[in-house]
DNA sequence: TTGTAAGCGTTATCAC
DNA sequence: GTGATAACGCTTACAA
């Protein structure tokens, strides 16, 4: 039966001994001496009633939730293919799972964001916020620190005092860009993966016409386009560019799902990658390796930038110094086979993921 | 500043009336008659004073956390490149923003699930459960519903008096495979999306067992693999596939995300999809349309599954009635160009997402 | 070393 | 209609 829920106090009873007793020893605080013998006791009572703290008391009393919110701003249809977002979640998991905590997910809507979570933190839900996927012009950020709310963002926003973690999506588009103008191309097109509202999109998009720039290359507006986070816009975003009719043979794709979409598009009219036209991507998602062609890619340890935030962000809360810090991860060029430039045979896909 | 929290005795003493009325307004209690005019007045003044209930105190009074968990077993590193698990997340978070809920998001490794998940729904930090991905030997569940939590698992368990929603993977499967053998195949191999102490992928391996058997084609076990959830282990398994040295000229493979490596690992042999061997997947996840070629797969409506296993939680928990129903979804065959059989040239990728 | 008691911010049951 | 007053289950000074 739905039995009645067994309390600090039940093990307290059971235990002869106080409530505080049964507090102290469960969660470990060290600043009192407790015999090891009540101590066992204590531990071995609860096990035996099945005894598990309300997380609701816990959090009323000791002012900590034990959770932590990441909040993604995409539209929800973005969510479904965009592996980039996989990759976040996972290393969210990972990080929390490690410290005992727990992950509440939140999405919002590029427009109204802040006051989504805003009302997350204010109602103290979440003891600090992970944020992705900001627009440049978000204001709830300045909101968020000001209240003293811990919070880290992944990707970086230009003017504000937070602490981010991002890659140097400038050089790293730069670095994309190069690789295609190296091999001989002219024309080079390029699709961002998303709206320029972004800081990521304007800031990969800066890359490509410094790159261009610096190889006496001109930047021409006609070759260039915003793609949408998703598949559906990268195959839009190509045959525009098809039809536009202005001519180019290499196109530089600022996310790898996005680009996955162009390529398609390209291939449907019968072009191919790379003889007709070479393409780069960014981000070196896990299915790069597998498309047809294996994608040439930059490689941006998401993960690895996700577990980072999160410690960040577990030590200010933990610590209370919210003062901001600017984190910058390294990526690097991944050449496959989607520009042409074939790399050795055989290595391809043969290590474990493990 | 951070300056002091804002608590319904503030709004009380702003508005000069009472904690309680506060409370009711603010939570529209229709049970009793306020008046208009301090309905209002209590409302303007929250807002002012920009008061935000405090979800802990909500939660430690009301026996109600307003946040349901979806638990996910699977390891984390399958989270990456799960494209199914994604249209899980989107159909939760479309759900539960619409109830005005929260989520929470835990794996759990295969092994020691219940433990994990018994504890989050023990201490009351969520009002129920959804699961996806148990395997069939789990006996977590079952504690589960002993205990009275509202609990939906996306998939099924035959032997659990639990609410289900699911597809008939079975005929689903066995739809696939047949497509296959009316196009004139005898020898197709099979390559499971998962191992089979999970439940979906047993049931499509009988599926196509079946279709096998009722095409009066024998069942060949050295044409029988199990992938992995991943793209990799597509990947691999084609390869143990192509090396046993058994000969077919189709597959069926029972994932999408699993048939992109099984079709990578033919194309880096130099064979062709359809030519050489025609396949057909598993999940219709948005980016088959633009694989290379088009995947023909099945269509599997997860979305909706999702938000049909939300409602169905949402009226457990708020009505209390846990009695078991399995609810099960249609699924479609949707043919491509993985299989040779070209359908109509130009209706392809034409239709928007929203 | 252990126990007492005062919150934590709501909700909900009553009288008024 | 509205306002005291208990819960809710736990943490944490402070007292013993």
């Amino acid at each position: 039966m739905s039995g009645k829920r067994v309390t600090s106090q039940d093990v307290a009873k059971a235990a002869g001994v106080s409530r505080t007793t049964v507090s102290m020893v469960l969660n470990n605080v060290k600043s009192v001496q407790i015999s090891d013998e009540t101590r066992q006791l204590v531990i071995k009572t609860a096990d035996d009633l099945g005894y598990v703290p309300n997380a609701a008391a816990q959090a009323l009393a000791s002012q900590r939730s034990q959770t932590i919110g990441l909040v993604m701003a995409r539209q929800s249809h973005h969510i479904i293919a965009d592996a980039f977002l996989n990759m976040i979640l996972d290393g969210m998991l990972r990080s929390v799972h490690k410290h005992g905590l727990r992950l509440m997910i939140e999405i919002v809507e590029p427009k109204h964001q802040q006051e989504t979570y805003m009302h997350l933190a204010r109602s103290k839900h979440i003891d600090g916020l992970i944020l992705a996927g900001v627009r440049q012009d978000d204001e709830g950020i300045d909101t968020l620190i000001r209240e003293g709310i811990p919070v880290v963002l992944i990707g970086s926003l230009p003017e504000s005092k937070i602490c981010t973690v991002d890659v140097d999506n400038r050089a790293a588009a730069y670095m994309a860009t190069a690789h295609l103008i190296h091999l001989g191309h002219k024309q080079v097109a390029c699709i961002t993966n998303a709206s320029l509202e972004f800081a990521a999109p304007a800031q990969r998009l800066e890359g490509y016409r410094q790159a261009l720039a610096s190889a006496g290359l001109p930047y021409d507006e006609r070759l260039v386009r915003c793609g949408d986070y998703d598949i559906q816009s990268g195959y839009w975003q190509m045959n525009s560019l098809l039809e536009s009719g202005v001519a180019f043979r290499a196109v530089f794709v600022a996310s790898d799902v996005v680009a996955l979409g162009a390529i398609s598009a390209l291939q449907e009219r019968g072009l191919s990658v790379p003889r007709d036209v070479a393409v780069v991507g960014f981000d070196d998602v896990p299915m790069t390796r597998f498309m047809n062609p294996p994608l040439t890619t930059i490689n941006v340890p998401a993960q690895q930038m996700t577990e980072l935030a999160c410690e960040t962000l577990i030590s200010q809360i933990s610590s209370g110094d919210l003062s901001p810090r600017r984190l910058v991860m390294p990526t690097e060029l991944v050449v496959r086979e989607s520009c042409g430039a074939k790399p050795e045979s055989m290595s391809r896909k043969s290590n474990p993921t493990s």
